[in-house]
DNA sequence: AAATCAAGCAACCGCCCGTAT
DNA sequence: CATACGGGCGGTTGCTTGATT
């Protein structure tokens, strides 16, 4: 049995926003709310649009603080780091950048955000190639110093916006970048299914179906009480629905580690986790880095592949030189398998009860 | 001035997931 | 447990606008 349309196709309008249907949307949800139904709300405000669509255009530019445009080079590399770190998925990068939404981020790193990457990227193939390895030093310590970190006061979450889960805006300082925040970090890959290790925090029984642990010991009980909401979750859906939703919860978290360990690499300069490790997951699973291939140019050497990282959030290569990489999600939900087939990659990645 | 091309963006589509029945 | 339904999301489409020929 197919599935009945969320509305009649025949009797809806498509297309372009009018300004009447655009303040009718807009003064009725100002007043009354969506009524927690958007299928129905159209028919009360007399609406012929879909649902969906007034759903679409309240979020997208209807609502209160909207920014478009303009993104600010603190926000491309929010982008950027969480690209690599979490792959597409708009709404968590969303849900950092406070005013701005998904599919104007999605808009933004498709027409232009990869563009300027990619161009990033093949200057500095292209300079290597040349062996001008002095002149590539210069353009590093150039970017790394227009790197604009600007606080954004102007950003704080309003009400309006948490029908998204809103984790703690990043606190940026005009000292580095914003993911230099550990916790920042923490919040969102716990979000996504993972959890740090916690010194005052003793698993359960109860809890072992996410057993992962990230190498932090600085965890705070905030850390502690986000996770235990997020068990607190993963019961309540394992209790409706079985276990599959912790199992893929799990595979995600172990995913987050690995991208966690790399990001933070990334965005602090430091490759101690990178360098053995990445080296070897490149030389064993070189077919496991599909997904960010509009990085990687027309070299076909993997070492070029790798500069990506040093490209995208305009850091030198320094920091983990050509053995710098994250994996996309595809390659991090065949974790198992990873671990089974290289078992030095056990080596890196300690989980409760592996020890 | 007209035609063509490319970029940007708003909106739609279809799938997945959670929840209610 | 199965089914229906709504919400949410990412991917894609197609229109608009500006640049170039």
């Amino acid at each position: 049995m197919g599935r009945a349309p969320c509305c009649d196709k025949a009797n809806v309008k498509k297309g372009p926003w009018s300004p009447e249907e655009d303040t009718k949307l807009k003064s009725y949800i100002e007043k009354h709310g969506t009524g927690g139904n958007w299928i129905a709300l159209p028919q009360k405000i007399g609406l012929k649009r879909c649902g969906k669509s007034c759903r679409l255009r309240w979020l997208n530019y209807l609502r209160p603080n909207i920014k478009h445009g303009g993104f600010s080079e603190e926000e491309d590399n929010i982008i950027c780091s969480l690209y690599i770190s979490i792959g597409s998925r708009w709404s968590v990068i969303a849900a950092q950048l406070p005013g701005r939404t998904d599919n104007d981020i999605k808009n933004y790193w498709n027409t232009r955000l990869k563009k300027k990457l990619l161009g990033k990227h093949r200057k500095e193939q292209q300079a290597r190639r040349v062996g001008n390895s002095s002149s590539i030093k210069q353009q590093e310590a150039n970017r790394g110093s227009s790197v604009s970190m600007v606080p954004d006061d102007s950003s704080h979450q309003q009400s309006y916006w948490p029908e998204t889960p809103v984790l703690t805006p990043l606190p940026c300082s005009n000292q580095g970048p914003c993911f230099n925040d550990h916790d920042s970090i923490r919040r969102l890959l716990i979000k996504l299914g993972g959890r740090f290790s916690d010194d005052h925090y003793q698993p359960t029984p109860i809890h072992e179906g996410l057993n992962l642990q990230f190498s932090d010991a600085t965890a705070t009980a905030s850390t502690q009480q986000i996770y235990e909401e997020q068990a607190g979750n993963y019961m309540g859906s394992s209790a409706s629905s079985g276990m599959n939703n912790v199992a893929i919860n799990k595979n995600e978290a172990q995913f987050a580690e690995i991208q966690y360990c790399a990001g933070v690499d990334l965005v602090q300069g430091q490759g101690s986790f990178s360098s053995t490790i990445l080296e070897e997951m490149i030389s064993s699973y070189p077919q496991k880095l599909d997904g960010l291939e509009f990085f990687y140019g027309e070299d076909p050497m993997v070492n070029d592949k790798i500069g990506l990282i040093g490209s995208i959030c305009g850091q030198s290569a320094s920091w983990g030189g050509p053995t710098s990489l994250v994996y996309p999600p595809h390659v991090a939900s065949n974790y198992q398998g990873m671990r089974q087939e290289m078992p030095q990659f056990e080596e890196y990645f300690r989980y409760p009860g592996t020890q």
